[in-house]
DNA sequence: CACGATGTTCCGTTCAACGGTATATTTTGG
DNA sequence: CCAAAATATACCGTTGAACGGAACATCGTG
């Protein structure tokens, strides 16, 4: 009973407060918050305290706690989340406006893809994918895309896991996985049925900025059989480059050099 | 020499270690990053190696420390400036798919607005907002409509603070500022002419949840002289309208009540 | 108005956090 | 090629910020 005699850093404790907030949880009482992260409630209230101050965690109306407009701004500022997102909307409307349902943007996390950005017509065939989401990589196209470009030994660590099956066709073994890996950088998109869910298939480009070094991926989300991939894969392909070219790289289809005056990404 | 001879927390010092990374500097030197924030490498060393763990930073290729993506995700997840953007998002498209070439959505976050997002046409009329920048309450349309709708002494407190001129048109006298809040009140939308920077108007409208209580603000930035009120005021009630009832309320003229299945917002 | 639930304050204890110094590593430029 | 400057990492004795149990305050509810 002292100085944390779990041996928990403050930082780490930080996180996991801010953490308890999300959808399901926006707004939380102290006791709430306390009992959910299973930390004292005198501790929970010094640590909420001080986010008070910094603006990261705020009171509602009704003495709620919630994340303070601070926490976002924060983050949004330097990070490469937010560029990469201004870069792609631009590029992600015109599809929507083009006839595409559903387009995502995506970057990779961990063992994870997490969306940034996500957009829909308003008719919206089946899409799990939120903002801020995630799903793991070799359980959506666009984690495939990802592992398809990354360095050997990084692949074969994600080949190693463990791999979870989402669906009856989500791909789980090695081998075949290596297999649809090998046509991924052979074609430069992916195209898969039914992995996260059974009515939909995602069709997933790479994001280039340096050549063959994957930042991002472009997903569309389609009926399952309604893949008409002849129209959408050269879509993508081209919403990709232009991405490419907003971010400050110049891209090709061979070579992909760095203008004179590159974006701060 | 102790623990923070300073008086001073973790939690503030990793504040000021995350905002240090920004639009100039989105990638930073250890050294660099002690510099500028003032602290002995060896504490700075400590702290963002536990940020490291927990992925709020990250190292790039060559070394130099980012914001990572998980900072990006955990501000995203429970924040209400995410919410509000994808609610308002398709109505600020339509805005601009409609003529206007300069729209934003912005927050109140003490004495200035935050903006959270802002959608260009490209040709683009000069605007200094940006995606998670802020301006003065006083100066910027915006900020006069969250005046306006702000509680009494919320009000007086804004208006009793030194106002800073940021254009020859910037109101600053308390008088002239409470004749227009008052005037906001009445007509329901702001058009101020050159006060933030002389070539570009802003005409800004609140959005409400509860009652006369604005959350948020839509505003258009035209080129000064091209102000067609009669046009665009509507326009931006009936959006504002919108995002209103995508939050999850029920819009209206007089009364404005909650839905029976009021979104998280 | 007693009762459960939640929020706030108090205070003695102690280890996580601190930062100066020493050592590795990389970069520079002569 | 090799000093020298700059930066990153590791070490370690010191100590006050952080800790959490308990007491107190406040609110809603039956």
């Amino acid at each position: 009973m002292a100085n944390s005699p779990s041996g928990e850093s403050v930082i780490h404790r930080v996180v996991r407060i801010l953490s308890a907030f999300g959808e399901q949880s926006p707004a939380l009482g102290l006791r709430e918050l306390s009992r959910l992260i299973d930390l004292p409630v005198s501790t929970v209230y010094r640590l909420v305290s001080e986010l008070e101050i910094e603006g990261l965690l705020v009171r509602d109306a009704s003495g709620q706690l919630r994340h303070g407009h601070r926490l976002w701004e924060l983050a949004s500022r330097g990070s490469r989340a937010s560029s990469l997102r201004e870069a792609a909307l631009p590029s992600m409307e015109d599809l929507i406006n083009h006839g595409l349902n559903h387009v995502s943007l995506g970057v990779l996390e961990g063992n994870d893809v997490l969306y940034i950005e996500r957009l829909a017509a308003d008719d919206a065939t089946v899409n799990i994918t939120k903002i801020a989401g995630r799903l793991p990589v070799h359980g959506c196209s666009a984690g495939l895309v990802f592992m398809a470009y990354a360095q050997d030994a990084v692949q074969e660590m994600f080949l190693s896991r463990r791999l979870e099956k989402l669906t009856e066709d989500t791909v789980t073994e090695p081998e075949r996985l290596r297999a649809i890996l090998a046509e991924i950088r052979g074609r430069g998109y992916v195209s898969m049925q039914g992995i996260i869910v059974p009515e939909s298939s995602g069709i997933s480009v790479p994001i280039f900025t340096e050549k063959n070094h994957a930042v991002a991926t472009l997903s569309a989300i389609v009926p399952r059989g309604a893949e008409s991939l002849n129209l959408i894969v050269p879509h993508l392909k081209i919403a990709s480059s232009a991405i490419t070219r907003r971010l400050g790289y110049e891209p090709s289809g061979r070579e992909i050099q760095r203008r004179s005056t590159p974006a701060t990404f």
